[in-house]
DNA sequence: GTTGAGCGTT
């Protein structure tokens, strides 16, 4: 089973592989998305990586602060999609 | 060619 990571305050260049690689390093990614707009196609400086469920703590843990192409990361567990309160 | 808190397209 996978768990959604929610990554904020990403820069404006990073992508699906960036965070790929990125989260790889403390856990294994079963995938990678990152949010961008469906008319210009530019990102949106956000995105989710689904990872293993017991590596979720310990991906947070590893990588919520840490510095990607010089901004600090937000990692924390994403929200359900089909509800939002 | 820009921007900066947030929770995603089917």
């Amino acid at each position: 089973m996978t768990k959604t990571l929610y990554v904020g305050n990403l820069p404006w260049s990073v992508t699906d592989e960036e965070l790929s690689e990125v989260f790889e390093a403390v856990a294994n990614v079963k995938g990678s998305r990152v949010i961008v707009d469906r008319v210009t196609q530019k990102s949106r400086g956000f995105g989710f990586v689904e990872v293993a469920e017991d590596d979720v703590e310990r991906v947070i843990n590893s990588m919520n602060g840490t510095e990607l192409k010089g901004r600090p990361l937000i990692v924390n567990e994403a929200r359900p999609r089909h509800d939002r309160y």
